[in-house]
DNA sequence: TTCATTTAGTAAACATGTTAATTACAAAAG
DNA sequence: CTTTTGTAATTAACATGTTTACTAAATGAA
């Protein structure tokens, strides 16, 4: 098991899980099209990860008075605490990432990827690293 | 859909199956575990994949009478058909990605990919390209 | 207004990813 | 020889990936 997942495991979380609890830390309230697009997941993928976290209570949700179709999704308490306490370990576990390979490198290959993503037709995205 | 995908969606197999029979036609029979590290695949995957190509007969496998626990897998002719003629379509379309992002730089990303996959703990791998 | 189209999200169905447990067999240790 | 350890493959359980279909609501044109 990945050291990420292993940390993540003891909490009881998974990998995309925390991608979407990340975002909604870092970019506030938002709704799923755009947690779906900053966490490089699909939305009936992200429905079902939104489902099991308002059930653990790490998120809240509730419609858009402006647009009924849209809803608005926010980080709990909860779910900040979870972040809170995890983040300094998964910025250290990506550093060693980015150490093995060297800095210059790990920024050439980010960049290479995000060129792939740009395009259509390809599946390469800079977080599978 | 990719247009990978969308090719081998009217072959009525996926990527993963596409890659296990390309893994069989070109390094001819042999066992999960060896096609599993050629397919990046873990075993409890391929396993179903090769339970669902038996089922399709595009492969065949039999027990190795040497070690009983292993078998032995190969492509069957209807599997081999799928594969010269679609393998055309699949190398050319590999080839527009190649070109999109310039000889030398796709190069550059799959030795960094490489690398990376070379070290513990880190999931990229070159095939995500 | 009305109807066709688009957008946001969900549901369903099937395939794979991922980890843990299990079976069968092989190999090494005692 | 037999007990232990390791290996090959499978199974199970749960989560996500992926495509298609569908509902509800907003938009836009006639």
């Amino acid at each position: 098991m990945g050291p990420i997942r292993a940390m993540l495991a003891d909490v009881g979380i998974t990998e995309q899980q925390w991608r979407v609890l990340r975002v909604l830390d870092e970019g506030g309230a938002m709704e799923p099209t755009r947690i779906a697009e900053e966490a490089c997941l699909l939305l009936p993928s992200l429905t079902r990860i939104l489902q099991k976290l308002e059930e653990r209570g790490l998120i809240a949700r509730h419609r858009d008075p402006g647009d009924k179709r849209k809803q608005i999704v926010e980080i709990a308490p909860t779910g900040a605490e979870v972040i809170a306490r995890n983040l300094g370990t998964s910025v250290a576990l990506n550093d060693a990432v980015r150490d093995r390979l060297g800095a210059e490198r790990y920024e050439t290959l980010l960049d290479l990827l995000n060129e792939l993503a740009s395009k259509d037709g390809v599946a390469a995205r800079a977080q599978d690293v």
